[in-house]
DNA sequence: ATTCATAATTATGAATTCAAAATACTGTTT
DNA sequence: AAACAGTATTTTGAATTCATAATTATGAAT
């Protein structure tokens, strides 16, 4: 067997991974056929556990199922990204509140913590948008709502197929870094409102920068 | 309206929506394991589309599959039901606000209408929530965002695993339709902060009537 | 009777096979 | 050359088959 069996996962979680990383990287382009045949023989394996992945991913969005005629990588337009961004400032703003109201003392201090990452880390634009993916997942483990986390996921997920994805562009990583720290302010200060507002403001600003 | 789709169905949709009702009405229970032979020999069918249906489900969340020992009904207990309950009111809130800015007044007209027929079928319970569903799917629909409608679907779904998961308790009819009154002239006045504010009370008595 | 080891059974995960639909190809006619 | 009919090929959807993991049953030893 191959080395994919080798993970704990169940092969069709694996393959549905390999086949985001491909969607994301446009290597198979919004609106194409997938050749499913291409892509069972390209992994050495049958046609099963792909079909199963693709059902997944069809659920998720990423992909459409076209009766009889296979499977298709969603296309995203201009609407479609204005439509998702707008949930996602909606529930991580949402989160963000939550955030300001029930965390304890020690994760405000760990969002702080990393945030102080994201400080040291201005001048390194991979490291600094690896940090801030991480901040912006910490907040929501501690808004605690699993629901929210996996729709939160898959809008990104979703985000990722448009070229203009970028949730964070790298010109505005200062204007980024101080919204930051208005977040983490409003958040360290347990205001609820200004919470919210300052995490909305974070995302108004990012679409602005990515339109 | 699902009338209009002319195209049948893939099996292992037609499957999922099978299992969905199933699951609905508890005759498959919370936690409880699902025989894909015993399905498949029932429905007639092979164990290629009903797997196919249950990897769908567990992407919703409806079911979980558990590595090496198949599917189980997933279990909502009363943290889940209310950290749902909490996303449907932030989406539709949000909706309604969207719906106050954008839509035309043929579109309120519309929904005026409906929340007429909601006074007149007052006496008839099954009515009623008939009608209620479609107001608030109605409203999905006129805030124009396919990615939130598919959220919302999803939630509505898991809501309906818990045993306690009226979105409206049938001894609070008069009173929801009060709430809908008021929602309704906020949107009529085109009032985007009432209209969020009149939904979120809308889903906060109804979560205290369910628990 | 309880525990442990081993054999038999069952269920899952995945490959293979098969039927039918969609598509591509061929050759003929105009 | 374009249009068409008819055939061949490809591809999808689904059933079947197969290998192996997990569970259950059996029986020996204490």
């Amino acid at each position: 067997m191959s080395a994919l069996s080798l993970a704990p996962r169940a092969l069709y979680e694996e393959v549905a991974e390999l086949l985001r990383q491909r969607i994301f990287a446009r290597e198979l382009a919004p609106g194409s056929w997938i050749d499913e045949m291409r892509l069972a023989e390209e992994y050495g394996i049958s046609r099963t556990p792909l079909r199963e992945a693709l059902k997944v991913l069809a659920t998720e969005g990423l992909v459409t199922m076209k009766m009889r005629r296979g499977a298709y990588v969603t296309e995203v337009n201009d609407k479609d990204q204005h439509d998702v961004y707008h949930l996602l400032s909606l529930l991580e703003s949402d989160a963000a509140g939550v955030v300001a109201v029930q965390a304890s003392d020690a994760e405000l201090a760990e969002l702080n913590s990393i945030h102080q990452e994201l400080v040291a880390a201005v001048v390194n634009t991979d490291k600094f948008f690896a940090i801030n993916e991480r901040f912006h997942m910490r907040l929501l483990e501690i808004a605690n709502n699993r629901w929210r986390d996996q729709m939160v996921a898959d809008l990104r997920k979703v985000m990722k197929l448009n070229r203009h994805n970028s949730l964070l562009k790298s010109g505005r990583i200062e204007e980024s870094l101080r919204e930051h720290q208005a977040l983490l302010n409003a958040l360290l200060a347990r205001d609820v409102s200004a919470s919210v507002t300052r995490m909305q403001a974070h995302f108004a600003n990012g679409l602005e920068a990515a339109s």
